[in-house]
DNA sequence: TTGATAAACGGAACCGTGTTCCGTATCGTC
DNA sequence: GACGATACGGAACACGGTTCCGTTTATCAA
């Protein structure tokens, strides 16, 4: 995943940095090897604890888990909000690119949504706390939650609009308004097998529909 | 501990409201002067603090505004949740008598339905942050959850039968799941403009509608 | 190889909150 | 007025997030 920090990756680890050809602004930082290899078990020990314990397991368990110290874990994830999407990144990003290969392979756009949104709740249900913590205002937590929304918010748009243009569902439903309700929908559904919340995602989805 | 006041711990099963106006019971505490005041002063403090900092305000803030001590607010309500309950235990009952009146009132049960699910979104959307901690599974609010559940449950499982008698919904979501969807979709209504809870709420009932 | 230096580390300390505990103040009664 | 029961206030503790800084270590130049 990202070990080049931050939006570019680029100039890898081998040394070329002589000429700096191709001129990328904000300079390679040259990280040293004990600090790349600490962010490594971080996650590991971050992805590992969040299993057992749910995604707001203490800070000081994941550091232990780690091995490393306090500072470490915050020197490199600067809030909880930055591991935990260092974590899911990738399935994340998964998710959003499904979204126009479903929309492609499906009968129809709204059979693609209802797809989409599935692969969605899967997501989110297999991870302890994850909805939960996604929808807390709690100072912290926006870039989490900006992190999922910038994703997976424009592929629901696409998939919404597809179904609207074809005349499937009514065409006035946001994105982001349905992506926050999907999560909302999600709260609690791994603790509780009392509550079926794919059952009322299939509902909401369902109550889209145009009659 | 509590009296036939505002009645606070425990998700006390005897339904009948109506009866504990004039019957005393034998064992009458006797309680001093000063601790109903201060229990009426910390209820009042509650109540305020819970309209401008959330339900979730810090407790300090609560006594503070009560004029009162720590102690003293541990005294009267043993965990948040109880003050909680006991500052909102009469519009949760009120929600809880009109599921009745409704299904008399209103054209068909479906309506009724409707229109009882729109009272408690009313309830909750206009509680800052009320619908995030009711789904909360820290320890110590399982005594609200329970309250709220057991006065509204009921009441919602009666709408829906009635509606999946007349045919109107389908018949196999419980009302317990149903509860706890429309709750979780209002967390986070009353603080992002942006996201309409009201219209998902709507969403999901239609979905419910028989095809 | 070695020494200098910046990068990174660890964890003690700090802060805000919930919760407990106990010495003190007050109420109600005799 | 005295006395016991009741209630009070807030210091102290527990706990988790976050910051800070003295120490260690990787890297590079000499």
């Amino acid at each position: 995943m990202n070990d080049g920090e931050g939006a570019t990756a680029g100039a890898g680890k081998n040394s070329g940095r002589a000429a700096d050809a191709g001129g990328a602004p904000p300079a390679a930082p040259a990280r040293r090897k004990d600090a790349r290899r600490n962010k490594e078990a971080l996650l590991d020990a971050a992805a590992a604890v969040f299993v057992t314990s749910g995604v707001d397991a203490p800070v000081r368990d994941i550091a232990a888990r780690a091995g490393v110290g306090l500072g470490t874990i915050y020197r490199h994830f600067p809030t909880r909000a930055d591991l935990i999407i260092a974590v899911y990144r990738h399935q994340v990003d998964a998710c959003a690119e499904a979204g126009p290969a479903l929309l492609t392979e499906a009968a129809t756009p709204y059979a693609a949504l209802e797809r989409w949104i599935g692969l969605f709740v899967d997501f989110l249900v297999t991870k302890h706390g994850l909805a939960a913590v996604l929808q807390s205002d709690t100072a912290g937590f926006e870039t989490l939650h900006a992190y999922f929304l910038d994703q997976l918010v424009p592929v629901c748009a696409a998939l919404l609009r597809a179904a609207a243009d074809g005349g499937e569902i009514l065409p006035d439903l946001d994105a982001y308004t349905l992506m926050r309700g999907v999560g909302n929908l999600c709260v609690g559904a791994e603790s509780d097998p009392a509550y079926d919340a794919r059952r009322l995602v299939a509902l909401l989805i369902a109550g889209l529909r145009r009659t």
